[in-house]
DNA sequence: TTATACTAGCGTCAGAGCCT
DNA sequence: AGGCTCTGACGCTAGTATAA
């Protein structure tokens, strides 16, 4: 796997493109750079990768796919740049219909609460256990599947930073937890906050992809302008060499 | 020191395009 | 057709730079 930092230029259409071993190469950080078949692209120095180039050197390269293998692999690399959606990972996860609780409607006590990532709880209703997802930000959440039940005096074990803490007791402190769920309105604005929280996160995943092709572009200018600069010296130097000959 | 301009990052909305 | 993701556009806020 290299980096985009890593990638020094695009040639397009090499006479001779060299090819290299690849063993495992993960590709997704080339999503945003469009390359066709016979494109060759430069890396910035032998990284510490599985790329290993039968030529060695400085400059690695590592040559784009045939036309089939091209789009089977552009394929894979869209399903796996798409993050699946939160109701997806729950369904997957088989819980099916979800609810969405303010964390301020919640207290966490017990030990290692702090730099809480993961949740994970059971009781009388999830059997094997039911995964919690929590929202950070200004107005954090906690999204749970609601065929969890009552979710008042939960076992979780939280993952933190600091490791697993086990036995925390989830104690609700409002009502909004255990409303009837039938009502219109309410269900609206669950699903309303969900779509917010999935776009808020696709902006930011969108923003940062967008720093990153930035990024490379401009690697690329950089490159382009050393070697305009490196053609402009030997055509003076060949200038000179035929004035001298003649 | 204060007012103003500029920049970066964020959340939200709207619309395009894809998938089922 | 409806739901979903992605992304441009917009407005807001906080931080920084600069001129008065």
């Amino acid at each position: 796997m290299f980096h985009f930092d890593q990638i020094q230029s695009v040639i397009q259409q090499p006479s001779q493109p060299s090819v290299i071993q690849s063993t495992a190469l993960q590709t997704t950080a080339l999503q945003t750079v469009q390359l066709s078949k016979g494109n060759v692209i430069l890396l910035k120095q032998p990284s510490n990768s599985v790329i290993q180039s039968p030529g060695g050197g400085n400059l690695q390269t590592v040559q784009v796919l045939e036309a089939g293998e091209e789009q089977e692999s552009s394929r894979k690399r869209q399903i796996l740049a798409r993050r699946p959606s939160y109701r997806k990972i729950l369904n997957e996860l088989g819980g099916g219909e979800i609810s969405v609780i303010p964390a301020s409607s919640l207290q966490l006590s017990g030990q290692g609460t702090e730099g809480l990532q993961t949740i994970a709880m059971t009781n009388a209703a999830t059997a094997g256990g039911a995964v919690v997802h929590y929202a950070p930000g200004s107005d954090p959440q906690f999204i749970v599947p609601v065929a969890t039940g009552d979710l008042s005096s939960l076992k979780i074990a939280t993952s933190t930073s600091a490791g697993l803490a086990q036995g925390v007791v989830l104690a609700t402190t409002g009502s909004t937890v255990h409303g009837s769920g039938d009502q219109i309105a309410e269900e609206a604005s669950r699903k309303r906050e969900i779509r917010l929280m999935k776009n808020r996160e696709a902006a930011r995943e969108c923003r940062a992809k967008k720093k990153e092709y930035i990024k490379c572009l401009e690697n690329r200018v950089a490159v382009l302008e050393n070697q305009n600069k490196a053609l402009i010296e030997e055509l003076k130097t060949l200038k000179a060499l035929y004035c001298q000959n003649s």
